[in-house]
This record gives structure tokens, sequence and C-alpha cells, in this order.
DNA sequence: ACATTAAGTGATT
DNA sequence: AATCACTTAATGT
């Protein structure tokens, strides 16, 4: 199975077979919701291929885009939401087709105290999705808005593995949760520093 | 050719 | 940085 392509490595033998057994294989294409705010948490991703987007919404109903997951990823939130039985917070979207394996969150506990491996794992994607939220929070504290771009065109192009990023200044706007104008002059200030270049529904990245 | 959608711009708060 | 109002450009039918 492919899940030996993006975890092999991290895993031993023993665990590899334990997780292509529990694991139930889904894929899912652009744009579909994974989970949204409120569903109950039974099971956690581990992404095999493509990337997901992680949202959060305020009570008016508008979005704000938290961070990617991709290959090799798990959802933070499964984790610190496992322990309390918790509804997710969050909304997850597809940014592009991905592939990953579902494993029940009652297996998860358990492979924490029979694998040194999987302890490792959760704790570290704990951690890395932490470090990434708090840089998030920080931008969004001094309300940086050129330097939310410039991290979300980096992440965008990083996830999809493609310098030409295909969407609009409004998708964008949302994501950030400010408006299209703003947008639209971030982005030709940009042009003009010669660090993108702008087409309708479509950026591409000269320099990073 | 016309309608729709995306993007650019100046002015105001 | 946000909003408004308006223009221009690209695309779809």
């Amino acid at each position: 199975m492919q899940i030996e392509e993006q975890y092999g490595f991290l895993f031993e033998e023993e665990l590899l077979k334990e997780i292509e057994a529990a694991g139930v294989y889904r894929k899912v294409e652009e744009g579909d919701f994974l989970m949204d705010i409120g569903d109950p948490i039974e099971q956690m991703p581990l992404i095999i291929s493509g990337a997901i987007k992680i949202l959060s919404e305020d009570k008016e109903g508008d979005e704000l885009l938290l961070y990617f997951i991709e290959k090799g990823d798990t959802c933070a939130m499964t984790l610190s939401c496992s322990l309390q039985k918790g509804k997710s917070k969050i909304r997850a979207e597809a940014e592009s087709d991905a592939e990953m394996l579902m494993i029940p969150i009652e297996k998860m506990e358990e492979w924490m105290g029979r694998y040194r491996s999987w302890r490792q794992f959760i704790l570290d994607s704990y951690h890395e999705r932490m470090q990434e939220l708090l840089e998030t929070v920080d931008t969004l504290a001094f309300m940086n808005m050129d330097e939310r771009l410039f991290k979300y065109l980096k992440d965008k192009a990083m996830v999809n593995q493609n310098d030409v990023i295909q969407t609009t200044h409004q998708d964008i706007a949302a994501d950030l949760h400010t408006s299209r104008v703003v947008i639209s002059r971030l982005l030709k200030k940009m042009e003009h520093d010669g660090k993108i270049k702008l087409h309708r529904s479509q950026i591409q990245i000269i320099e990073l």
C-alpha cells in the first residue's frame, strides 16, 4: 500500500501492518469538505497525497485560514479533540485532490501506548501545528497583511508543488479574512517588485 | 454583441 | 486596512 511510501521510514514493520489493517482509504476531490465545525471526531487522517486547508469560522460565518496540512501530516485538531471526545472546532477543505487513510481514534490511543515511533510522530506533528499556529497568530496580531499574503502564497505554492497559483484575489481575501481590494493592491505592489506575475485568476511566483 | 466575473484605482474613513 | 464607487479587462454564452 502507498502508506509505506510516506510513512515507511517513520514506523516499524509491525505498526505499518496495523495501520494498513485498521485504516480506511479515502480519496477526496479539490473543494470537498472533509470535516466541518461541530462534527464529532471519530477518526484521524493520515495524508498520503495532496493538501488540505484548515479554516476557522467566526459567528458571522466569515472564514479564516489557519494552515495547510500535506502528505506526512495529520490533523492536530483530532489529537486534542480525541482526548476530550470533543467536536471539531475547525473546517477541513481539500486544497487539491488528496488521498488519505482514516484511522479510528481508539486505535491511535492504543498505539500511543504500544509504539514509540507512533508516540513520537503524534508529538512531533502536534508541535509542528502549534508552531504554525503561533506564526499565524503573530502576523495576525500585528496586522501585517503583506507578510501574511506573502506567507500564504508561499504555502500555497508549496502544497500544490506549483509556482503558478490558480486562484482569484477574492478567494485569497476570504482565506485571509480581508477585502479583495487590499489583496489586489498588495499583489500589484509585489508584481512591481518583480516577485510575482499577475494574470486573470492566476498568480505566477517568480521568487520567494 | 452582451452579460458576467475578475482586477485596478482614487477617494474617504 | 476597510469600504465605496467606478473603470477596465478578460471570459463565457
